[in-house]
DNA sequence: TTGGTGACGCGGC
DNA sequence: CGCCGCGCCACCA
């Protein structure tokens, strides 16, 4: 509604609608994935508007919900979506980024996206 | 055009 | 282990 999505962006939308329900990525990732960089996929993911995007699926690296600096009702709503897709959490709020690697969790990135960026 | 800001990440102290 | 600063890229005034 804003601005036209960029091919650019496509990619890194397309890369968050990979990711498997129950899991998460961090912004870093998703860049190194979409051949972009963290502030940017932070940018992007702020300007999903109405497209079909898991948004909450991707957090810090740290496993922190980086929202809530102007938005605190947008991190508990991050928060409740991925308790519901089965993410778990740490006391301190972080999501368990060990559990999510460690519990044999599938490759966050399905093949099906074959990311041509290797030169 | 320049400068400041931000849903980030990482190295230094 | 926490705070600070720089780099990055896109956007807005």
């Amino acid at each position: 509604m804003s601005s036209p999505i960029e091919p650019e962006f496509q990619k890194i939308y397309d890369v968050v609608r990979a990711i498997p329900r129950g899991s998460v990525l961090s912004y870093g990732d998703v860049a190194k994935i979409a051949g972009s960089t963290a502030r940017t996929v932070g940018w992007a993911m702020g300007n999903v508007d109405g497209l079909d995007v898991p948004w909450q699926r991707v957090v810090g690296a740290d496993g922190y919900l980086r929202i809530g600096k102007r938005s605190p009702e947008l991190k508990e709503k991050q928060h409740r979506l991925l308790l519901e897709e089965g993410v778990e959490f740490l006391e301190n709020g972080y999501v368990d980024m060990a559990k999510q690697r460690d519990a044999g969790a599938p490759p966050p990135v399905p093949q099906t996206l074959s990311l041509d960026l290797d030169e």
